[in-house]
Order: C-alpha cells, then sequence, then structure tokens
DNA sequence: AGAGAGCAAGTGATTTAGTCACTTTGTGAC
DNA sequence: GTCACAAAGTGACTAAATCACTTGCTCTCT
C-alpha cells in the first residue's frame, strides 16, 4: 500500500546504471558517493545495493569496488536463497526439464543459430578441465541455440538450482561415457535439422538421468 | 573466492525460518533480536534481512515486525529488479511461453490433478472483480495442473515479469471474449484427458496473442 | 630501464549510539 | 460494550567513526 521505502533507492541505481549505459562488470559509483548524491547515509544506500546484490544485479568486490552483476538483464533467476534440496525436489526439477527440454531441442533443430558453441559443449562434458562448473553446459547451449534468450535463462536458472548438488548427483549417475553419446546424438539430430529425433532423443536423454535419480538412495534426508 | 561476507547471516536466518518449520506469514524474530543474537549491530542484520526480502524470503512491515514471504520454496523467480520492457522482450516471453506451455498442457491433460482451480480460472477471466491482479491465472492454473510445482512456478515466473504492462497488453489485446473461448476449449480438452488436442489449442492461443503483440504499435520506445 | 618493495588513497565492512515513525495492544474512561 | 489514548515493541534512518582490503603509484635497488 505504501508507494515505498529504500525501494526506490534500487530503483534510483538502476536508473543511474541504465543511464550510463553500463553492463556486467562495469563499475558503479562508490558506496560514499552514492550517498552523498542521495542525501542519505551510508547504512541506508547499503541496504539498496543489498538488495540488488541478492538478485545479482550489482556485485561488491571489497577494497575496489560495486559493479555491475552479471544477471541484471535476467528476466528469470534461480532462487540464490532456496530452500536444501531434497531427492523430492530434484525428481521435480527433473520432471520440468523432460516437459520443457524436449521442445527446446526440437526447436533448436528448426532454428538457424550458431551451433559452435554446442558443439564445444559437447566435447568439453568429456574432458572437464578440472573446473567444477563447466562453462559450457550442453543443455543451456541447447537453449540457446533456440535464438529466444529467455529459454536460454530458464533452463540456466533450473540447472543453477542444483549446482551445489551437482557433484552428489555426479557420484550417482558418473555414466559421463552414455552422457557423451546421449549430447552427441542429440547434437547431430538439431544439427541435420531432424526436430522430431532431436525431440525424442532429449527426452530418452532426461528419462535415463531420471532413472538413475530414481533408483539412487540419497545421503541426506532429514 | 572468500567464504562470505554478511551470506552467512542470511544463511542463518534460513536456518532459523526452517528450523522453526515457519511458512510464508509467519513472524520471525525482530531485528533488535536478531542483532543481539548474532552479536552483531543492527544495520548489518538489515542488509542481510534486505537480501533475503529481494526474493522474496522475507517481508518487512513498518512497526509491526519482519515476516516469512511468500516465495521462500520457490527454486526460480521472476527478477525484480528486471530491465523496463520492450516490444522485443514481450515477444521473446511469448515465444518462451509458446514453446513451453503447449507441452504443459499435454501434460496437465494426461495428469490426474484436481481441476476446480482451472475451471474457476477460466469463468473468473471473464468476470474481473476489479481486481488488477486475478488470483487465479488460466495459465498459471493450468501448469499447476500438470501436478509439478516447479512447472507452476516457471509459468507463474514468467508471467509475473510483465505484470506491470499486463494492463497495456491488455489494452492492445482486449478480445476478451476469444480469450475466455480459447481457454475454455483448452479446458475441455485437458478435462477429457486429450493431450494432442489440448496441446494444438494452446499453441494456437498463445500464437494469437502473438500475433496481436506483433501487429501492435509499442507506446513507449527509445 | 626494469623489477620489486612499500606507502597512500579509495573503497567496502562494520560498529556504536541514538532518534523518529509506525503498528499493535491493552487499559481506562465514557 | 465501545471508543480514545497511552505505552511498548518494531522497523527506518541518521551520524560519525574505525577496520580491512585492493589498487596504483612511487621510490628504491638491481
Amino acid at each position: 500500500m505504501a508507494p515505498s521505502l529504500s525501494d526506490r533507492l534500487t530503483e534510483a541505481i538502476l536508473g543511474i546504471i541504465r543511464d550510463a549505459d553500463l553492463g556486467p562488470g562495469d563499475a558503479i559509483p562508490s558506496a560514499r558517493e552514492l550517498a552523498k548524491r542521495f542525501e542519505i547515509t551510508t547504512p541506508t544506500i547499503r541496504e539498496a545495493l543489498r538488495k540488488l546484490e541478492a538478485t545479482g544485479a550489482v556485485e561488491f568486490r571489497h577494497g575496489s569496488g560495486t559493479y555491475v552483476g552479471p544477471t541484471i538483464n535476467n528476466v528469470v533467476l534461480a532462487n540464490p536463497h532456496r530452500p536444501p534440496i531434497t531427492k523430492e525436489s530434484v525428481l521435480q526439477l527433473i520432471g520440468a526439464r523432460l516437459l520443457l527440454e524436449p521442445a527446446v531441442a526440437a526447436q533448436a533443430a528448426t532454428a538457424s543459430q550458431s551451433l559452435e558453441k554446442l558443439e564445444a559443449a559437447v566435447t568439453n562434458a568429456l574432458t572437464p578441465p578440472g573446473g567444477p562448473a563447466f562453462a559450457l553446459n550442453f543443455h543451456v547451449e541447447l537453449a540457446a541455440a533456440t535464438g529466444n534468450p529467455v529459454v536460454e535463462e530458464l533452463i540456466g536458472s533450473l540447472l543453477k538450482v542444483r549446482v551445489r548438488e551437482q557433484q552428489q548427483i555426479r557420484q550417482l549417475y558418473d555414466n559421463r561415457k552414455r552422457d557423451y553419446e546421449e549430447h552427441r546424438a542429440i547434437f547431430e539430430a538439431v544439427k541435420s535439422g531432424d526436430a522430431v529425433a532431436a525431440e525424442q532423443l532429449t527426452r530418452e536423454h532426461l528419462d535415463h538421468i531420471r532413472t538413475a535419480i530414481e533408483a539412487a538412495a540419497f545421503p541426506e534426508l532429514p
């Protein structure tokens, strides 16, 4: 009912970012500077900045400054304060993907998007360069191949949710070779523009993963 | 690289909420109380609470207290700090829905979920009770009928993004009668378990909306 | 000239102490 | 019984500091 409190500040800061046409990685004015500009004190401006930080709109770097975050242009995001994972929630997640991704694959097959990154993601998965979070995820790149950034965000958010327990799932379902082969098959179908095959292969692929998760016992449950 | 800063506080607060098994609407300890408990000062605890507020995990009510928010159990959410809407972004949004919702409708047709709310949403749309945000949205209820809460969240987030410009779109595409008829047709298909028809009808319905938006001139563009 | 150590300025992180504004609740007068 | 009002509890915000970290510069030594 109230107009707002320090929400106006977050809007104002976003306004500054957009007026200056700043993108992810660019620096924004310091907290002291902003406090002076809006004629408020630093704890107040920090509250507004924290709100923006929570959604990835800005990033703090201690001693250096505050910067525009990576997800400032997102329309949808993974809840950073999500509840702890359970077997049920993982199955719900894979269920959602099973509903969504076959259509994504079909769309990708008919879109005339560049497939370079997608192919890189296929081969990348076999030889993970030690990094825990591989920069190129096959399923995200598949979504990107639809040419619709919102779809890419959607899949990315869905995967980000379980980033913490990814290694756990990896242990349960470490059939990396089969993963690779299925990814490659999907890629080939997309490349040749065979939407029906891409859809079907994706459905089977996710179904395999779901079956593996269903069969596995979960380490920690309340 | 750093372990974290006041992120530990947000986690600790979430821990308190979960340990006490609090749900949306329940009150959490006051800022002063929390500050005392963690042996820190109130501005610091407020920063942590603001982060939680940004994602809807908690809610402030001036003079009353702090309460658990509605989206605390979400895995994905609409970006509250999203960029201003453009015609292109609306089309991307409808494109994502066009990819996703036909599969949702098909799934809903085969699921053995209660359809009461869905039917209510159909009839509700014809007679909006003056409220700008109708509690029962047909597309969200359709997603709910799949029985997968993550799918419901996904569609809900996608729709929430343009809540601000909903009335604008309404003006452009105010074919409420056709909307109602198409919704009812989808509902009937779902009810009779005809997945193929439900899928096709949903695709056509969204395609109509997209066509209408494409044809419309957008009021404000940079 | 180049490489390294060390200083200084700028910035985020947090404290301390207090004031103001709002909501709720209970009490007492009517 | 009902209404007005005071009190307690709470969020909202201020003010002025201090500590911790990063960065860039300069100065020195090689």
